[in-house]
DNA sequence: ATAATTTACTTTACACCGTTAAGTAAATTA
DNA sequence: TAATTTACTTAACGGTGTAAAGTAAATTAT
């Protein structure tokens, strides 16, 4: 039955076609501006052939939040083999917001749109958030090995990592959104990495108070 | 001529209405939902009326984005008569979270969602972001007369600043943009509260290993 | 008091949007 | 060769923001 193989590989062909010209589009236009009958016509397929692949349009952006999952553990895995958990963490806040930045729509749509969160709670009824939970799961790891060292005394390791993967959401999605005109110009350049370097020197700084 | 007067006083009880409307409407239904023709339907007008008060859709979000940073500074205000600064910083992140979980839509608009940000870059063309300004003013005073008090020392108190709005900030839209699905159950109670309590721990330890 | 003008709207219309239902021609199977 | 399935397209629904043109009432001018 080579037919159905075919066919099978061309439905999924199209399938990566659509999610081809969707991430291009949204890369240059954002998320918003990014319509079903603009992918078809890049495509130069009819907008209800996108239908046929995608259950709706929170359905597409679900998955284009996946590739940038994808591309952050891409940015993360180099920092496996930094043996020291601390040290590791605070690759980790940098690398983050080195990832934010240089894919500032793929960051929006992974931890800021609300579209590929309502196609998990819509369609994937009671699914979990896979991505959101692996990503965190790395932190948490991560975090983990640190109180077990020594560090971060008699903190709840979860609440801990969800303070630090918050503190450096909250300077990339300032930055994103537009929020940093508050900030004099001289400042405003690196700003981002600063304010990073600032968060891991608190990390480091709490590390230094118990230790003593 | 108070006639004219007059009808100066209905032009701007319209607009209030509009106003008022879209505020209940948006509240209610959130930004996205929430449209002209809605709004319009809500004040018994026709939706073409609407552009007589109001540049397009973004102003309206734009006005109402002002409302909230009056709503803000309400919850701020109360804060003024902590007398040392680096309590008034604690109680500031406190009180910014607090205000954040209480007025989520209003929060979103302000710092999360585009809309009131294309009203400034559309129309007030040049104009700056007063209501961005002011508030991070405060927090800047506030981190400024820490810095001058001996805390932080040696740190940039814009920089620093920001940092501090980025950790709150972090944690509020996070939890508003519905990305804490990752923490455990029993975490997810309190967490932003739990989360606002490690900052300031961060804040106070980095105080006191400098002090020592 | 009447005519001209301004004001405060509404109606209509345009060009989009996501999405569903119905239709169709080609490929495949019986 | 006929029946069926596949892979689409066309047409349509009900929505969106917004601009242009029309209208009736209020106001001003003569």
């Amino acid at each position: 039955m080579s037919i159905a193989a075919r066919k099978e590989r061309q439905k999924e062909e199209l399938k990566g076609k659509i999610l081809e010209a969707a991430k291009e589009l949204f890369i240059q236009r954002g998320f918003e501006e990014t319509s079903i009958r603009n992918i078809a016509e890049k495509i130069e397929y009819s907008p209800t052939t996108i239908y046929l692949h995608f259950k709706d349009k929170d359905d597409i952006f679900y998955a284009l939040h996946q590739e940038g999952f994808i591309l952050l553990n891409q940015y993360l895995r180099a920092l496996q083999n930094v043996a020291d958990p601390f040290e590791r963490l605070k690759a980790i806040t940098k690398a983050y917001i080195t990832f934010a930045l240089e894919n500032r729509e793929f960051y929006d749509l992974m931890f800021i749109s609300r579209s590929p969160m309502n196609a998990l709670t819509k369609d994937k009824h009671d699914e979990k958030w896979e991505e959101g939970n692996k990503a965190f799961g790395a932190l948490f790891g991560t975090v983990t090995e640190c109180i077990s060292k020594g560090y971060f005394r008699g903190m709840d390791p979860e609440i801990l990592s969800f303070t630090c993967w918050s503190m450096v959401h909250g300077i990339c999605s300032l930055e994103i959104r537009g929020r940093c005109s508050v900030i004099s110009e001289a400042n405003q350049e690196n700003l981002s990495a600063n304010a990073g370097d600032i968060i891991n020197q608190m990390l480091e700084r709490m590390h230094q108070n118990l230790i003593q």
